[in-house]
Parts: structure tokens; sequence; C-alpha cells
RNA sequence: GGAGAGAUGGCUGAGCGGUUGAAAGCACCGGUCUUGAAAACCGGCAAAGGGGCAACUCUUUCCUGGGUUCGAAUCCCAGUCUCUCCGCCA
């Protein structure tokens, strides 16, 4: 299905238009300076033309009404009227569309301002980092000395940053996957999605991704150059799209699903980056937390969203802190965002491994996703999205943590009914 | 890849040129009845946008985009998606 992306607006011009002095300061927090007067003049400009349109539409409907054979030409007259008016208008709607799409959420008054990552805010620390006798080595030199992580392989056959993850690192992989898995699913009530992997160039739009981060995403190349797909760079796209164009019922809410998948980024931006090792990579699995909720519950959905990603970290006994992250730092689509990070002893400090965030009404509006209050309402839901966790860095964080001496890596408790049983990952 | 069928409100589904924003049913909401509930009966129930302090009112919308017509959910063209049958395939 084509559909044309400027349509819709994360932004209620409405709204807007109430108190733009307001919606202008809000906005400002996140460095995003907006012209006032050109919103003001395309917003009026559009309601004019439309006044006159519709003026003439009603004109000619009461003469198709009376069936008066000498008032047809006339009719006929203001079809042309009508046509040239309202190409003006679309004309300035998608003027005033482009710019309003252009806006980012708006943050969260608790949210820290600040031009950067500089400005986040640690809130939590939790877990005992552990005392290193001897000096812990980084992953990727556990796994190739174990033979179980194989990064010239796979730029052979596929490039940089990918990776052979071989024997029993493999297995624990699917071990930290399935585990999360199930504690979200059985103890946090989420359900259990294993979605497509590709998205349309709609759903992208959805959630954000596109239009302004496209060069970021792995596009498929297909035979019908109209039809674009993408590889998904985190399952968030296609579980949130789950209620794209949907007018839900109170009594689905809250929605709340999980699922295990790859994900594909291109890594745009971050050439020299974390070049070394499984940190940074163009495909990596990934668990994913969606929450639809109604509006009024985004703050204590994320709240509870983030135990449940942290929920995981303390069964695995890593340490880790959390953080809020600032105005200048959140994701496009956010209100409000929570990093988690684990502790990495090989670099002596702590790495994202997880990202909460509200989108409000943000990514509903673009998807047109709603929902019946009580008031039978119709109004547009909210969105949460978070990693509950990264797989891969879940996978570097165990490594790290959990590595003897001889370079072997004892299994957490947890994960033992994952794998066997098996208490040591090892070279015998 | 070949051959058909279809896309209508939260859902199911009628309508196939002129008060049709759209029958009917389900779901939902309110009421009567009931000790309470169910059943039955009565009533309400689309979205987006414009105007108005408001009651309210106007316009648009029956997959999307074009066309025919004074007038289109209904006719024509193009596209998208879905389903069925055949072929191919994990």
């Amino acid at each position: 299905m084509k559909r044309k992306l400027n349509k819709k607006n994360m932004h209620n011009i409405k709204d807007i238009r109430d108190n733009i002095d307001n919606f202008i300061q809000l906005i400002s927090k996140r460095n995003v300076k907006l012209d006032k007067n050109n919103i003001i003049e395309l917003d009026q400009k559009n309601r004019k033309l439309i006044k006159e349109k519709e003026n003439l539409e009603k004109e000619k409907k009461e003469i198709s009404k009376t069936k008066n054979k000498a008032l047809f030409q006339k009719s006929k007259k203001i079809s042309l009227e009508i046509n040239k008016i309202n190409e003006l208008q679309l004309e300035t709607k998608k003027k005033l569309d482009n710019l309003l799409s252009s806006i980012p959420n708006i943050p969260l008054n608790d949210v820290p301002e600040g031009k950067d990552d500089n400005s986040n805010e640690e809130i939590e620390k939790k877990g005992t980092i552990r005392n290193f006798e001897f000096k812990p080595k980084p992953h990727y030199e556990l796994g190739t000395s174990l033979d179980m992580m194989d990064f010239e392989l796979a730029s052979k056959t596929t490039g940089s940053r990918f990776v052979f993850i071989k024997n029993k690192f493999a297995l624990l992989e699917r071990a930290l996957s399935n585990f999360m898995l199930d504690n979200h699913i059985n103890k946090n009530g989420y359900t259990e999605i294993s979605p497509p992997l590709m998205a349309s160039e709609n759903t992208m739009f959805g959630t954000g991704q596109l239009p302004k981060f496209e060069t970021d995403q792995f596009e498929v190349k297909l035979d019908d150059k109209n039809d674009r797909k993408f590889l998904i760079p985190t399952a968030e796209v296609i579980l949130t799209n789950m209620v794209k164009d949907r007018i839900l019922s109170k009594k689905d809410l809250p929605m709340r699903l999980v699922a295990s998948t790859p994900c594909f980024r291109k890594e745009a931006g971050s050439y020299g980056k974390d070049t070394k090792g499984m940190i940074r990579q163009h495909q990596f699995y990934k668990v994913e937390l969606v929450s639809i909720v109604e509006p009024q519950n985004c703050v204590q959905e994320l709240e509870r969203m983030t135990k449940c990603a942290t929920g995981v970290l303390d069964l695995l006994k890593l340490p880790y802190r959390k953080i809020v992250l600032s105005t200048g730092d959140m994701g496009f689509s956010a209100e409000k965002t929570y990093d988690i990070e684990v502790w990495l002893p090989s670099e002596n400090k702590y790495r994202e491994i997880s990202s909460c965030s509200s989108c409000s009404s943000f990514q509903a509006r673009r998807m047109k996703a709603r929902y019946k209050n009580d008031k039978k309402e119709t109004l547009y839901v909210a969105t949460l999205n978070g990693s509950g966790l990264a797989v891969g860095r879940a996978l570097i964080a165990i490594l790290e943590n959990y590595q003897e001496e001889d370079g072997s890596i004892v299994v957490p408790d947890v994960l033992k009914p994952y794998m066997n049983n098996l208490e040591k990952i090892s070279n015998n």
C-alpha cells in the first residue's frame, strides 16, 4: 500500500495554535528553533482556503439536489473553481505538514535539559562490581581464544561488523534470548510475537525511522521500484506498528508485546567507533519490549518497563546503572528515556545494554493508532519501547563479568537450565 | 508464475447512478423489567477537517489515485492489498 507520508503529523496543529509560544518554548529544550510566523501564516492560509473550498462545495451540492437543468452549467464552472483552490490548499497543507513532521517529541518536565549526553543524569546503581585478581580480558579475546567467536571468518563471508558465534557461545546466546523471553512472558505479562524482519516504508515512517533517518537503514533491493522494504533496525518498528490504522477498544489496553529478533543497522556515522569486538555490529539479536497504553499511563508504564529490563540484569547478577537521558540526547520520538548500562570490566566502564522510552502519542499519530476511552471518545494511544535486553551486549557482559583467569566462562545460575546444566564454558 | 473472486463503520455484512454517512446483525453505552444477574424490550453509537464561547453547524471520507456525470460506495481506467484454485518451493 502506497501512502503519502506527509499526510500525518506528529504534532497536532490545533494544540500548537492554542498556545504557540508555549509550544515553541518546549521544543526549544530540544535545541530546535521554530519559526513562529511561518507556522501561523501557513495555518491561517490553509484554513482560509478550506473555508472557500467548502462554501463552493456546498453550493455545488445544492445544485445537484435540485436537479435543475438550468443550473448544471454553473455547477460545472464551480467544479473548476474548486479544483483550483483545492490545489492551492493541498500545497499549503503539505508545507505545513513537512514543517510539523520535522519537529521532535516534547520532553517531559522532569527530563534534564542539555545539549548532549553530558547532561544525562545517573539515577541508580546496582549490583556488585567484581574485584578481579587478574586483568580481565575483553570479550573478543575470550571468544577468539576459545574459538567460539570468529570475526575474520565473518569479514570473509560478509564484511566488517559481523561475527560468527560458534559452539557453546551460540548456545549461550540462545539461552540468553530464551531466558529473557520466558521472564517477560511468564513474569511480566508480555505476549510473545515472532514478527516479520522486514518492514514497509510506511511502517518505518510510523515509528519515526523514516524519512529522517533513512541512511541508518538497510533497504532490501526489490524488483518493483515502487515497493520499498527495510530490514528492521529493532523489533520496536514492527511490534509498535501492529496497532497501525486501528481503533482499539479500551479492554485491549495495555497491550504488552515481546519479541526476540535480529536487528540490522548501518551504523552510519559510527565509523571508527567500537570497531573491535561485537559491541557495535550491523546485525545483532535483541529482545524488545513494546507497550501500547492509554496516554495517561505512559509514565508509570515507562517505570514498569524499565524494571522489567533491569530485572533481567538482577537475575543475571550483572552490575548496572540507570540513567535518564537529557533533552539533547533523547531519540526523536521519545518524551523520556532511561538508558540502562551494564558494567564491562575490560573497558572499566558502563555500556548501554537497554534503552526504554515513552513516546507518548507521537508515534501513534503517525500510525493512526487510536482507542476508545470510557467516554467513548476516540483518542490516540501511547506507545513505549525498550530493550529487554540487547542479547549481543548481554552476551558480552556475561563473558567479561563471568570470566576466569584461564579464559573459561562460568555459566550464571539462571542460565544453566537453558544450557543443559552446563557449569562452565571452556576449551575442554 | 497461470486462472478466478473480492476490498464498505470497532467487527460481520447489505447496497451497485440521486435525502446512502450508508440496511441488518454482533460488540459497546444508557434505560425499562429483576433482590441481583441473564434474557427480553426501548433508545444511543463512524472518522477527519472547517466555523462557533456554546447548543450546534458545514465539508470530506464506502482500499488508493485518476476519469465519466449536474450528481458516484455504485460506471470506466490504473495501482495496492487480500482470498481461492493450479504450478514451484523451505
